[in-house]
DNA sequence: TCTCAAGGCTGATCTGCATCAAGGTGAGCC
DNA sequence: GGCTCACCTTGATGCAGATCAGCCTTGAGA
């Protein structure tokens, strides 16, 4: 049994499932859980681990890995404030990642049967938690597309513009924030060799189309890295099959 | 409201939402739900579409595709008899994903409504969707590994292995299958091009590792390609850097 | 029987990026 | 101060696989 505190931040205002901690019949008392704090390349969980809970991170940011066969470590995902995390571990009843924190941060535990719990009673706690699993599917295959049709100006740019649009669309800047993973884990994750990362960074920057200092980025041109996304500014030009408009459509017989 | 055909096939046994078909109160009369038909080519939803139902696949095969900016399709996953479809939908309630399928194929429709309805009352169910789901994001992220880590030979094999147990898996032949799908799609989901698969053919046929005929393959050899997966048999060496194991593991401060 | 398009195979050439090598910077610590 | 280590940058070189070009096979339809 969890004991909650009976304080409220300002950090779960935004969470989706926020829906789980108000107690719907006190009105003005709003049962909050205990979260927990970690710091840099602590680890949630490690792959192998049972599942038991899935988490939501109120602050900070995650990298999500998996290890190959080979002992190479594979970045799946970076994961900021609101992201649902431990999805992977419905499947087998044990985590297949092993997620670690990047900078200090908080998260918020849901155990499995709370959530089991909250599911039975109510239509959009289902449908939020679906929602979520629906989105990490989403961006996976988005990635995969990127992934296969893009050279690797167009990933870095690409990249570069997420981040930015997560940033914003929690509050803070688009256009100014710090990297909180390093070199080496942009390259893997974008499956790249740091230098390219490297040589991107300057690049982009000799072009004015970012600042650098460190790991903080400013971005000067938007458009620009917009551009470079859709191949018009790089040197990369690429074979590209259109895609054919099949005249057969929800053909059906029912049976 | 949709009508059930009171006659259950034999398809249906294994399929992971049965229990939405069963009626448990009248113990020997299942209820089961329509089928519907599609031919090679058809789309059974495309993106852009209204989500409103998860389907399963009865027989048949299926892949799911992305358009890109570009208007580059990307295929991102190939489904088989069982697995779940649709479930990108949830996140905007309008589909991502472009579904079509590979030859003559059946499906199973599941409305959201009744989907939900269905996870109210059974805690099974949830599970059973939260698993699908999951699996799903864990096939993408270690699809993603082998994108980014693997060679051509490697990820070539991986795929013939990857058929291989799903046929197994499905009572079907795991050394002997025919491919549903073109060189073509092939090539574009493992985001290499046509001649390189063909040339992979032609070499692990030349090893005498499979036989190609047509779009019948014959696994001759499974140790072979297991080997060449992990790269024994291949001629690619990789900078491989090892993970480090961290000191700092689960650490806590509850505030 | 001929035509034509879709799908597949193979050899030659080119190139984006990995890899190799080496040097720079800054934080933590004795 | 000076040492070490983690992290980052830059230049030179090589190669896996994309791209290009051309040919073969098969099957549908006239």
């Amino acid at each position: 049994m969890s004991h909650y505190v009976s304080q409220q931040s300002s950090l779960c205002q935004n969470c989706a499932m926020s829906g789980m901690c108000l107690d719907k019949t006190a009105k003005s008392v709003s049962k909050v859980r205990s979260h927990k704090i970690y710091h840099k390349s602590d680890a949630l969980f490690r792959a192998g681990e049972n599942f038991d809970a899935i988490y939501i991170l109120r602050s900070g940011s995650v990298k999500s890995s998996l290890i190959s066969d080979t002992g190479q470590e594979q970045i799946t995902g970076f994961y900021f404030p609101g992201d649902l995390l431990g999805l992977d571990g419905f499947e087998k009843g044990v985590h297949s990642q092993t997620l670690k924190f990047l900078e200090t941060s908080s998260v918020c535990r849901i155990a499995y049967n709370e959530l089991d719990n909250a599911m039975a009673k109510s239509s959009s706690i289902r449908f939020k938690l679906l929602q979520g699993m629906s989105e990490a599917l989403n961006v996976d295959d988005k990635f995969i597309l990127n992934s296969h049709c893009m050279n690797a100006s167009q990933k870095f740019a690409s990249f570069l513009l997420n981040l930015s649009e997560k940033f914003e669309s929690r509050g803070l800047s688009s256009h100014t924030f710090d990297l909180s993973m390093s070199r080496v884990d942009i390259a893997n994750y974008l499956g790249m060799a740091v230098e390219t990362v490297s040589r991107q960074l300057t690049q982009r920057q000799k072009e004015q189309t970012i600042n650098v200092n460190k790991r903080r980025i400013t971005i000067r041109d938007m458009q620009c890295l917009h551009d470079c996304v859709n191949g018009d500014n790089s040197l990369a030009k690429q074979y590209i099959p259109k895609v054919k408009v099949s005249s057969s459509h929800h053909s059906s017989v029912i049976y």
